[in-house]
DNA sequence: GTTTCAAAGTGGTCATACCAAAAAACCACT
DNA sequence: AGTGGTTTTTTGGTATGACCACTTTGAAAC
């Protein structure tokens, strides 16, 4: 009962084991969906026996931060897998909500061009160029093109050094890239459009590097704008094909 | 490979022991506190390894339902007092993920306030002055006022009619509700703070009830960006004080 | 370029042994 | 009886090696 004297946390090894990992994931270190290393090769990295690794991805699996199948390996559970079908059923039930869900998309990542500016690493700021980089090339393959950019943003997104926000991009990521493949959404369409693109990424790019929080901000906001509204267009023109009802969004003006 | 009778999903045995074990559990068979079977006689009754039943008391571990203590056997844990959605786990493990969620919400919650002002219906304008005049009244219980004040974020929330955006927000609000009650976080400090944000609070609203989205959205960002400062002086404070007592809640048990 | 299929890799389970800590049994001695 | 110390037993924790079932992969065959 005295707590004077509280005996030392007898630390156990899976426990140490298991710590370990939850830093790496929770420091972005390990990204969701990707396989960690075997539970062999891991045990023997940690100089510890594969029964104590099995113990601490038993401790993981069981409060759901990684999934393991039997031949396939054991992977970082991608949060919208956990955490949100709920999500995803909610914006394939009603397509207003996937303009929502760009919308807040958008403000996350705003959020995520100043955390990089302030906070990315020089690694971080290298890979950050290496995708501006090959997004500015020339002549790159249009069917690319949409993934450079994601990549693009991704870099930056990871270099905003949060946990929290890769997760929540993981989980809008991946349903707005559902709907958007679902939908065959095809922006960038012009030449125009290209050209504006490629000058605002450019933006970004250099106020991340110089450090510039707020105009790394703006900078994002400005593009995802652009990049939304042409969005709204392309809904607006589907919408006149086919009519598509709107009951919410009773404006007052 | 006639898929007709492909056999059930072939159950692992650990899952197996577990789910018997949860089962006695909640029947009240195991009642909390209660020392059950040694791993040994465990394995034996059921007719499985020693290792799969360690893999499931594994599991309940850490789950929390049941506590092991080398040499003294294995209880039955009081109550699982357990929150479980793995972003929460997440910010339990590194308490920077806080802060950053905090930040997030933030984000959303401006973006949830210019819409507020540009599509409330009246019947939820109506509910938000109902909330705004509750945490514009004198002396109101302080006990309340936590909760007051969440209600009329919340009632802005539900105006900015985007379900989307509920549903992010019940999940990052369920997290930082728990955070904040568990690190025992006291805002709304000084009496010249509480000041403030009711005049915060009285712009905020000012400006939804007049549909201007401009002025809600930058509104709310004052708003929050001073929510913000005030928790970052209470991180350092505590941070500086070190000697955290942590409850029982800890992660080590 | 596909399809097929066998080898390699991976998680799941088992058996056995040993270690460390707690609990229980035992044994003095007062 | 009761107290304190010692020994024995029980219990959870870890290590090793082996095998199984499944997935992945890549080369062979088409």
């Amino acid at each position: 009962m005295d707590r004077r004297f509280q005996e030392i946390p007898r630390e156990r090894v899976a426990d140490r084991i298991a710590s370990e990992l939850l830093r790496m994931i929770s420091s972005g270190e390990l990204a969701p969906g990707e396989r960690l290393p075997g539970e062999r090769q891991l045990a023997d990295m940690m100089g510890v026996s594969r029964v104590s690794v099995r113990a601490a991805l038993q401790q993981l699996k069981a409060q759901g931060f990684v999934t393991a199948v039997q031949g396939g390996g054991t992977r970082i559970t991608a949060a919208a897998d956990q955490l949100d079908s709920a999500l995803a059923r909610l914006v394939r039930s009603n397509r207003n909500n996937l303009h929502d869900l760009a919308e807040v998309r958008a403000n996350l990542e705003v959020w995520a061009a100043r955390r990089a500016a302030e906070r990315a690493t020089p690694e971080q700021l290298a890979e950050i160029e290496r995708c501006f980089s090959i997004i500015m090339s020339p002549d790159r393959p249009s069917r690319a093109k949409a993934e450079d950019d994601l990549n693009f943003h991704l870099a930056i997104a990871k270099a905003s050094n949060s946990a929290v926000f890769m997760h929540l991009m993981s989980i809008l990521g991946d349903i707005l890239e559902q709907m958007f493949a679902f939908h065959r959404y095809s922006l960038y369409a012009s030449p125009a459009d290209d050209r504006r693109f490629m000058e605002q990424h450019r933006a970004i790019w250099a106020a991340i590097q110089r450090g510039d929080g707020d105009a790394a901000e703006e900078a994002m906001r400005e593009h995802l704008t652009t990049v939304l509204s042409r969005y709204e267009e392309e809904k607006e023109e589907e919408e006149s094909q086919q009519a598509a009802p709107q009951p919410q969004a009773a404006a007052r003006g």
